[in-house]
DNA sequence: AACGTTGTCGGGAACGATTGCACAAATTTA
DNA sequence: TAAATTTGTGCAATCGTTCCCGACAACGTT
């Protein structure tokens, strides 16, 4: 069942050789135009596809690019694949998407899966429970191309596109100072992760700049990213039985976001009455959040069509790339229920 | 850059035949001992991983599955998706995700893109513009393995995994004839999806057994399933400017529903006080909605496992499978703010 | 008439891996 | 001791495609 046909049965029905056929596929200009004729109007008959496993064997290239996510039901992730869809397709690659959820395991072994698949690039953003990366850096030592997005690491020295997180969380906390809250704390992912360390840097700016000191007390990691709502619950309990209990929260994620508006409706804690909140999130319903979100939108969409003509063109250069460069967009603050 | 290590490489290194190598690697019983040691042992000092698309190419088969789904960033999707993932990468398959975007076209470009990189099966789900399905049923009769799930194709005669859309059509409707509410409509995708025909039927079904009559005037057509909120609003304009204004909408669709309650907002058209609304969707944030939304939900995770299940059988198969089964799953109502 | 061009085309190796067959050496059996 | 069997390994074909070399016409040039 499902036999293709393949250039050999062209070249048989013919009388012709392989290699002629070949030639006249890819009309090459050592061809009898009668030939190529003949070629071309048999193979459109009889439904001649080209085999890509057989070009990616002779090519040594597949023609696709890996992606590597947290989860694909994330707003700002599907929205960044769209980008990367928009480019890649565009430009003829195939985008195969990887979810981590969040676990270091799922990463490796996601990674590992894709370099064997022989992607031609990878696009990277670093799941919550990623520390160690040897197993990129492995990869991108033997020179499988390689952009990160989002949550980026550092020490791999390629191109990286993230939003401006620092000054979107500052942003965001200088709006909960302004709207005259002023025990602020921080709800935000893994301490290593990219995004967190500049989302801190942003908040601590913002508190500084407005006389605000920062209280370590007030900053709580999520390892999960807000993939498990107990978590979640128990760094926002922990905030509660504080003292000098914070009158509003910044948070530094999507999942994060809604997983705090969800354990707050639990608890029968009025937001913004009891308990101010904005966040980083892409979620295009959240005017229907009750009660709505403040919220920073990173511009997903435009960062994956970035990072992704990033990677082709280190994909496609004719030499190694030495130069590489980190692009930064900025994001959004959209403020509801002021 | 990036010269993968061949068979080849091992075989000359230990002065040996690619056969010998390749049978050592496989473990194969008629290799001695000490070769297989020693092969194994320098595959695993100098990284060797085999090469699948070599291996696709003999084998004809890339171990890898197509998946057509209009949207990722749709959590019955998403989900689904999850469900897929879980059986696949246990049974050694890949899954290659591709979106429509509820496009017809972009539906045949991306299955021809998915049948020619050589996937061993598809699992589909039609997008909301596909009357003609030839270029499924084409690739159905060469023989290529497919299932359907969610919105599919009856005239193709293979398995199908759905949701028992009909009996969650009628529940929620039931849900808002005791509610109280008289003048239900109903807001749907494209008329010829199988999910719009069978939940149209429960809908229907429901208002008969309660001594309501259907309205025609009631029944509204989103062609782009909630895509474009333009459209959405246009039809929820038309059930408004009625004489017997509707009381109460049930929407049949998960981007339907928040795109109904995002035009009421716009409107200021208080839910459920001047119109109730019940509908489809699997987003795990409806009770943050405000107000929140009476929901029909699906089982996606599991379609997804089973829809994989059985494709990954046809797939198998030593002789051609002619038995042919359609799997209905229930859903679950949740009711909110009664 | 001998030679160089040009235009068309075929042969065969290559990409990386598997596998049926052949064949030598080692071992067992008659 | 000769024959038969087992054991371990290599050769070569195969998957579908491209591409480097040549082959061999039909020309035009000296």
């Amino acid at each position: 069942m499902f036999e293709p046909v393949t250039i050999k049965d062209i070249a048989k029905a013919l009388g012709l050789s392989t290699s002629t056929v070949s030639r006249a596929l890819r009309d090459t200009h050592e061809i009898s135009v009668a030939t190529k004729k003949m070629v071309l109007d048999y193979a459109k008959e009889i439904g001649y596809q080209p085999n890509p496993i057989a070009l990616s064997l002779k090519e040594r290239r597949s023609k696709s690019i890996g992606v590597v996510v947290s989860e694909v039901a994330n707003s700002y992730f599907s929205q960044a694949i769209n980008g990367i869809e928009s480019i890649a397709y565009d430009r003829g690659y195939h985008v195969i998407i990887s979810q981590t959820h969040e676990s270091y395991d799922r990463e490796v072994v996601n990674v590992q899966h894709l370099a064997s698949r022989s992607v031609d690039g990878l696009l990277v953003s670093l799941s919550s429970q990623t520390n160690d990366i040897s197993h990129l850096k492995q990869l991108h030592d033997k020179g499988l191309p390689m952009v990160f997005f989002d949550r980026v690491a550092e020490e791999i020295n390629t191109h990286k596109v993230i939003a401006n997180n620092e000054k979107g969380a500052y942003e965001a906390t200088a709006h909960l100072i302004r709207s005259g809250y002023k025990r602020i704390a921080h709800l935000t992912s893994s301490s290593q992760l990219s995004i967190s360390i500049e989302r801190l840097s942003g908040y601590e700016a913002a508190l500084n700049d407005h006389g605000l000191t920062v209280n370590a007390n007030y900053i709580k990691h999520c390892p999960h990213g807000g993939m498990i709502y107990e978590e979640t619950e128990s760094k926002i309990k922990e905030l509660l039985a504080l003292d000098e209990k914070p009158d509003a929260i910044f948070v530094a994620g999507d999942r994060l976001s809604t997983g705090c508006l969800s354990v707050f409706k639990n608890l029968n804690i009025s937001v913004p009455g009891d308990m101010a909140i904005a966040g980083f999130s892409n979620s295009d319903v959240l005017d229907l959040f009750n009660p709505s979100l403040t919220s920073v939108r990173q511009p997903a969409f435009e960062i994956g069509k970035l990072a992704t003509q990033m990677l082709i063109q280190l994909i496609e250069a004719k030499y190694p790339v030495e130069e590489f460069e980190k692009k930064v967009l900025d994001t959004e603050l959209f403020v509801r229920h002021a």
